[in-house]
DNA sequence: TAATACATTATATTTATTCTAAACTGTTGA
DNA sequence: TCAACAGTTTAGAATAAATATAATGTATTA
């Protein structure tokens, strides 16, 4: 219960009452300091799996979608026929492999600041994401 | 007409039997200098404005695959409801408007070499893209 | 604690994409 | 050249993620 209080701010910080079906998603998603992607199929099966409260698709939606919009989390770039998302909302980046549709982290340091000189009139960029994709070496194409 | 054996040899290195509508679908894709972006649905609009032939949706999708698969089309990877296909499939980046949903070339002068100090055992980078959101400045935070 | 505003849920809807199977067409080889 | 075959096109159905709806339930407030 220590933490409920934790998950209750983060709530009410992104302009939601803490209910018991969203306290749940937050316990999911932030009672452990490591990060992790997920898709919302994933979230859901964990929730099911942990919790003797049901919570509808629809709910946890909503309360994803509220948390990138406050910055509790983020949505990565990808064009999968599912939404990843990633508890990781430090600056980092990612590798993605196709072969088994799997993330992983790049953090920061692993990759040189990224630079970009052109400008759009009126814009400030908001975030800089780097995917690469990746591959099975087998060594054929030296 | 001049055109249409460099639209077959597309096909034909792509595995494609070069047909009627997919001849068309190169017209529209490789026709001009110019690079661009597009949806399938826009692609299919394009298709109709110009076109006295009719190409069903099924068609679109595959030949699109099939030139992705070969090299001829990338695929931008972006979160959102429809992939967006890039006729530009050299080196380079995007910027990426959420706020008017408009994607803009970031060439690759424009950004430093992404160097990727990580590496995954087994794995070689088959590509590095870096998309930087971009949102109006409107200079409210300094 | 009553009234209100916000939440939850099951279900329906929407939309991109993929699948299917029947009709059609390019290709090959005799 | 033409028959046979393999690949292609298409409309429409199927799938699946995401969003909308509206009735019921719950947290908040005064």
């Amino acid at each position: 219960m220590a933490y409920a209080e934790q998950y209750i701010d983060k709530l009410r910080k992104s302009g939601l009452r803490p209910t018991k079906q969203r306290i749940k998603i937050c316990k999911v998603l932030f009672n452990t300091d490591k990060t992790f992607h997920f898709t919302i199929k994933e979230l859901v099966k964990i929730i099911e799996n942990q919790a003797n409260i049901k919570v509808s698709l629809a709910t946890v939606y909503n309360t994803v979608h509220a948390f990138i919009k406050k910055g509790y989390l983020k949505e990565i770039p990808l064009n999968a026929s599912q939404s990843y998302y990633d508890t990781n909302v430090t600056h980092h980046h990612h590798f993605f492999d196709e072969e088994e549709n799997r993330l992983i982290d790049i953090h920061q340091d692993d990759v040189d600041e990224v630079n970009i000189k052109k400008t759009i009139p009126g814009k400030k960029i908001k975030s800089v994401e780097v995917i690469a994709k990746i591959v099975s070496d087998n060594q054929s194409q030296k």
